[in-house]
DNA sequence: CATTTCAATGAGATCGATCTCTTTTTCCAA
DNA sequence: TTGGAAAAAGAGATCGATCTCATTGAAATG
């Protein structure tokens, strides 16, 4: 007597399982189960009274007996580098949309780019049994714990960026070919002097060589730049290729040190939207005006773009249907397809007036 | 025979459970669990056995079957009705922050201001057995389903919005106050016909009246201009109150139509982000020059303002902080305080060069 | 040496839903 | 009225970790 946590008043007591609802029923586990489940064969009769027991006692299904039960959570994880920028929110929207439509649940995870805290998301995911993960990995060396391991099947497709070496699918975008088409823009603009802003790992710092761990997205729009530069017969100039931590404080350091060169860059190639807003801010101090002492091109879209003087070119990528995409092959992996299959976007360049045309 | 699944060889095989690493190591899983579990007591030699054998056989703890047993998932559910804007993701920053260093995770669901998939959301985020939830709740008349009902006591904390009536704890900013200082600041330079254009949920469309289903924060933002017009004796025109829902196409339709009035206003506040790119769309439409034609204020500190010309002034949140104390009131209400509790933050203006003087 | 006292470990129950395999019931035909 | 098939429902096992409550064994004490 006097225990407490017995489901006897109608009051805050303890959540109704199956078994509850069944014996207000008067039927089986197995019935009951059968009746809400919708799955073999019940009477119309027996259907009604158990709904209306579970609707009487507000049951709910307990989703980890469930998938404990089952094997399977309909759960995906997705580990993402950065959650703050547009391409990440927009790709993230495709994937929700696209996982929810098939029944599938999804986790996101954030690391902003720290290794550390990608292999603690992927544990942590795992251990929740999620059937599947997508993952933008942070770094391009230590790869160990993307390989589920022993058993740990649950498949894993690469998003934005892939790994050399590494038998795992990726859906990715051109990279290669859209930064080397921005060099090409701003080459038939004149412009022979051409900086280079690529945003790496989020690191606190930012050189002029390629650090040894670049994910293979910064990578292919360093190589499409010199493939770009190439194109044009111009010789690299080293003092005009940055390399920073995606953050805003080393955005803007890497920016200000790029326009402090002599001769100073004529046109910017910005790598993601810390780097384009570094841009920004160090041409402003320097009162450089955009489109006329410093032409600029972004990767992606955002929406403070559509209000933003004079308008800048960038890169658009299809972030919304890559995200729609990486699902539909994760799932047919989750579904036990074998096959790789990696999958490459076409990304645009939008010209707008933030390039401009510099005397011959 | 060749029945598929049984852990014999070494390659691809199902995933090790605790008896497997607790036959390897010859112990029972008792014995196994506790030295894995670090409770309990356990000779150093066992200790070492079991240690070894979970790593021979890349043992991950299954958490669907701990949280069954130990009735916590140490989880908490987070759903926001924006998950695109800077204040919601700063705020998810700090929420993150806060659970992830008290030993809990964080699961973020959008809604995009839609009550239906609200509700939804927190279905699956009960199912999954949660401890607790945070949630922006998209309206305040739709209710039902933030009440746990019978035992499903997953304690709900309100974050940036509450709800009269509803005796749920909420975390939110002095939007009464902060909207009024904004109207204080236009009326201290000068303009008497001032906008309102407030962003509600996401439904495609805009009027003058306030929507019957108007989220408190909202309302406290619409209250405390009002506010601020009766300090200065301005009576309202409602022609110059805008309330539109917060997607772009609807803010910039809201906001050109604010602009179209005669007598236009020469001041405007946005009560959002998409209210504010919707005005600075509008204006350059009509080629009106922020800061001269048109003075703004806007909600929430975004990145991109950094580089925006001219600075525009805004009411900044404690976004990151916000977030954090939600979480300290939301465990400690999961650790079981019952003591009603809510937190209010209060918001800065920043006046910077979007508020011009305008002749008296 | 017998007995007490811990330290260390093991056996088995438990969490809640589902699923396989009976068992019971129903209904129709011979 | 009885056989038999089909329909409906029930019993019990299962998923994997944890926790309570024995039980074993060894050291310590008289």
């Amino acid at each position: 007597m006097g225990e407490p946590g017995n489901a006897r008043d109608g009051k805050t007591r303890k959540a109704a399982r199956l078994i509850d609802v069944a014996r207000l029923a008067n039927v089986s586990r197995a019935t009951a189960a059968r009746a809400l489940g919708g799955y073999g064969v019940v009477t119309q009769e027996t259907q009604r009274k158990v709904a209306e027991a579970a609707t009487a006692l507000d049951y709910r299904v307990n989703d980890l007996a469930r998938s404990m039960r089952s094997g399977k959570t309909l759960t995906i994880g997705v580990v993402v580098a950065d959650i703050s920028n547009s391409f990440t929110l927009n790709s993230i929207r495709g994937i929700i949309d696209a996982s929810a439509s098939a029944g599938y649940q999804s986790l996101v995870l954030n690391t902003d780019g720290d290794v550390r805290r990608e292999r603690e998301a992927i544990r942590v995911l795992r251990e929740k049994r999620v059937d599947g993960l997508l993952v933008v990995p942070a770094s391009r060396i230590e790869v160990d714990h993307l390989a589920g391991g022993r058993g740990h099947g649950a498949p894993v497709v690469l998003f934005d960026r892939f790994i050399d070496d590494l038998p795992l699918d990726s859906v990715i975008t051109a990279d290669f070919e859209a930064s080397r088409a921005a060099i090409n823009l701003f080459v038939q603009h004149g412009h022979r002097r051409i900086g280079l802003l690529l945003g790496t790992a989020a690191h606190h710092g930012h050189q002029e060589s390629e650090p040894h761990d670049t994910v293979s997205a910064v990578r292919e729009r360093a190589r499409g730049a010199m493939a770009g530069f190439a194109d044009a017969n111009l010789t690299v100039n080293s003092a005009w290729v940055r390399y920073a931590g995606s953050v805003a404080p080393t955005a803007l350091a890497a920016a200000r040190h790029l326009l402090a060169q002599s001769p100073r860059p004529t046109a910017v190639l910005a790598g993601n939207e810390e780097m384009l807003l570094g841009a920004l801010a160090a041409a402003e101090e320097i009162d450089l005006t955009i489109g006329q002492d410093l032409s600029l091109i972004g990767f992606d879209d955002a929406p403070w773009l559509a209000v933003f003087r004079p308008p800048l070119s960038v890169v658009q990528r299809p972030t919304y249907e890559l995200g729609r995409q990486a699902v539909t092959l994760l799932l047919s992996k989750v579904e036990g397809d074998r096959r790789p299959n990696s999958i490459v976007l076409p990304a645009t360049l939008v010209s707008r007036a933030s390039v401009a045309r510099i005397g011959s």
